[in-house]
DNA sequence: TGTGTTCTGGAACGAGCATTCCAAAATGGA
DNA sequence: TCCATTTTGGAATGCTCGTTCCAGAACACA
């Protein structure tokens, strides 16, 4: 056996996860990174290959984690109409509260256009938008909350939309009323 | 009197815009400006100033061109929901054939954080869709086509986030189901 | 305690970056 | 034709980039 590293692998890359979300990819130095974690140039390069490297994986643990969380929201909550309305609630707020925006989203716009990877780990986090909204529409549903006529998998996909149209405002024009009409509105869109 | 300019302002800076749009401002050299436009170093500088002045004003020229595409849009039609329709309709083609998304939408999201021009024009952007929404959707109130009750600002501030977001899955997902269901959801909405 | 492996700190590398500079070429008016 | 002025081509500058390398420190196990 060998001398055990002097640091923790989730928690590097959560520093390094807030450097680039913080500044997008390119702009961000491995000095930078070298100086937000703590870890020494080599120790970065040893454990995580290069900067592309860590920046796919800094990408991997957001959507993890943020994918939990956008799920995840009042889990004591039912799957339906007020499921969906929390999700929206709960964008609504990091979306005031983060000028950073959604780093997936900051990522897509940035890179996805030469790197597949990176427009894989976007499609896959809109998917997985698109079946939460359509489990919340499906039970919604049956609960008498939404018209039988309606075609849940557009539905499911309007709201994906605007949910990242929203996350995009961040950037944009982070106004309470702003984002307020467009959350009302879009809601509305579903009765 | 001197020498004359041996290129033309304009298109020099479509070029520019060009390359900008397709790699990013951060990962656009000037080496590359220079051979994409065909115009000296020096003089990129002696017109323009340097990168960012003329990445500013290939944003300024995006936004001038981009703003008549969107608002000149079937200028035969009167404002109203067909002038509505036919945005989105048209946003629906380029976001399908153009994978290098929109160029604002791209620069806000890598840039505005740290840049407060170009989050100017961002916003600046934002707001003309949205009062262009806002002049069709009287337009439809009063020739009928839009319940008296509804809130014209909400319904305005939402079609602009809905097609933000339809721009954003030019380089996300630009499947033609997809955004075909989009934009069928978000008109659905208005009636 | 000795040994082999791994991690650490920092120097070093070559490439590419944005920008500047200058001599030569071009041009319109005197 | 000559001059004043501007553009042009390309070399040069200083800096920062991502990455590599290496000597020595740290550590688990025998």
């Amino acid at each position: 056996m060998a001398r055990a590293k002097e640091f923790d692998y989730e928690r590097t890359l959560d520093k390094a996860k807030r450097v680039f979300w913080e500044k997008g990819y390119q702009a961000t130095s491995i000095q930078d990174l070298v100086q937000a974690t703590g870890v020494n140039r080599a120790s970065l390069y040893g454990t995580f290959g290069g900067k592309r490297e860590l920046f796919l994986r800094s990408l991997q643990q957001f959507q993890c984690r943020n994918d939990q969380f956008v799920c995840n929201v009042a889990p004591g909550l039912q799957p339906g109409f007020d499921k969906i309305r929390a999700v929206f609630q709960n964008a609504a707020r990091q979306t005031l509260n983060d000028p950073r925006g959604c780093l997936l989203i900051n990522s897509v716009a940035e890179l996805s256009t030469h790197d597949g990877e990176v427009l894989g780990l976007g499609k896959g986090a809109r998917e997985q938008v698109e079946a939460f909204f359509s489990t919340c529409l499906k039970a919604a549903r049956t609960g008498g909350e939404i018209a039988r006529g309606r075609d849940l998998r557009s539905l499911a996909r309007f709201l994906t939309n605007s949910l990242f149209g929203l996350r995009l405002m961040a950037k944009m024009q982070p106004n309470r009323r702003l984002v307020d009409d467009i959350v009302a509105t879009t809601l509305a869109a579903l009765s």
